[in-house]
DNA sequence: GTCCGATGTATCGGAGTGATACATCGGCCT
DNA sequence: AGGCCGATGTATCACTCCGATACATCGGAC
């Protein structure tokens, strides 16, 4: 029961396992993965670990001050009783839970909030795979342009132009985004043809 | 009781200024006006309706097929007797306090959602109140970027290259809106100094 | 010393969404 | 003709998610 966010589900998996966090920082993390604002409050996050740990995806540990958590973070200031922290990390089902959901692309893997989740972990998808969501994703941009531009047509007259510079500014956005995505395209193309090695953004001519 | 929505509110207020119109047309202005998405959906336009109607910020006619509402839309398809559909419009209680909420300007004027409707009636709006209104944006925006920077320096050594390509470009995009705002808030200057006669973008030279 | 902001876990009221229901319209295909 | 489908139109409801809040401890500033 209760389909929790797709999204947070598989962020929470992919953040985890790059290493066990207690939900605070977890937090944190998933304000810079998902871009300043739009992460998840507590009020979504609490539950969605609790159910996790139901489902057996990840695994709890009241953090015992000991030096278990690979830390370069925290400056070695624990020095007596810490109080507990909850630390959380996957378990093997998670690990295959994260790779089932990375191998997937489907309408849900290039919305906004999803598209921006299964980015982050590009590094970890396959090549097939990140081709098809960055292809969805930009025909999905496309649609958009099409509605707002036909909107546009149909309005333009009445608008005053204020209103008129709103919707310009909107459009531009978009059609900025399209671009983006198409020099990634290129650029997954190109280091398709020769076996991988290759930096993203390779000549850097994006502004000015 | 029951604080609807101040942006819906003001939206309605805005677009019921214009035209009277029955709540599927605006919906769909709604659409237009916050660009693509994000528009308020019926479970929240009607049940804000309704309580607009309650403090008699509007009125609501059920359509007599009369050719009252101005309209070069329809295509004169109403022939016989066409369904009933539900028109509202601006009582002068609502047109006083659209007029009192254009008058203001505070951080409820400058995040994400707020600005977007203010901006859309920025040519019914003092010009002051225009100006306080797109500096306020501008620093929230520089604010934020602050903060994503900061997270950016102390995070840059743990990230692979989608996931620097991804920040990088979100960071992009927010200083693309800064830049904007110079430009308008310039033109609002200009503006000022010569007695209100002049075009937003005089000379355009955005892209390219 | 003590105030304050950051760290940390947790819940709750209520705003807002997405799905759905129901009904009529005009246009398209056969 | 008949039937299907998508757009127009009003309306509700379960459920998700947010924002505020509560509570507690920490390190540092004054």
């Amino acid at each position: 029961m209760s389909r929790r966010s797709a999204v947070l589900e598989l962020a929470v998996l992919g953040l985890l396992k790059d290493a066990p966090m207690h939900g605070y920082e977890l937090r944190k993390r998933l304000v810079s993965l998902l871009g300043w604002g739009r992460a998840f409050s507590y009020g979504t996050l609490y539950p969605c670990l609790k159910e996790m740990l139901r489902q057996g995806l990840i695994a709890a540990d009241a953090e015992t001050a000991e030096a278990g958590n690979g830390s370069a973070l925290r400056t070695r200031t624990l020095t007596a009783g810490r109080r507990a922290r909850i630390v959380y990390q996957l378990t093997p089902a998670g690990q295959e839970r994260f790779v089932e959901m990375l191998g997937q692309a489907g309408p849900s893997s290039w919305e906004d909030e999803p598209f921006g989740v299964h980015f982050a972990f590009f590094a970890q998808t396959d090549a097939q795979v990140r081709m098809r969501i960055l292809e969805g994703r930009r025909s999905r941009l496309e649609e958009r342009l099409e509605a707002f531009r036909s909107s546009l047509q149909r309005t333009r007259a009445r608008l005053d132009a204020y209103t008129l510079e709103l919707q310009r500014h909107g459009l531009e956005s978009v059609e900025r985004e399209v671009r983006w995505l198409d020099e990634l395209i290129d650029s997954e193309r190109r280091r398709a043809r020769n076996g991988g090695r290759q930096d993203l953004r390779p000549q850097h001519t994006t502004e000015r």
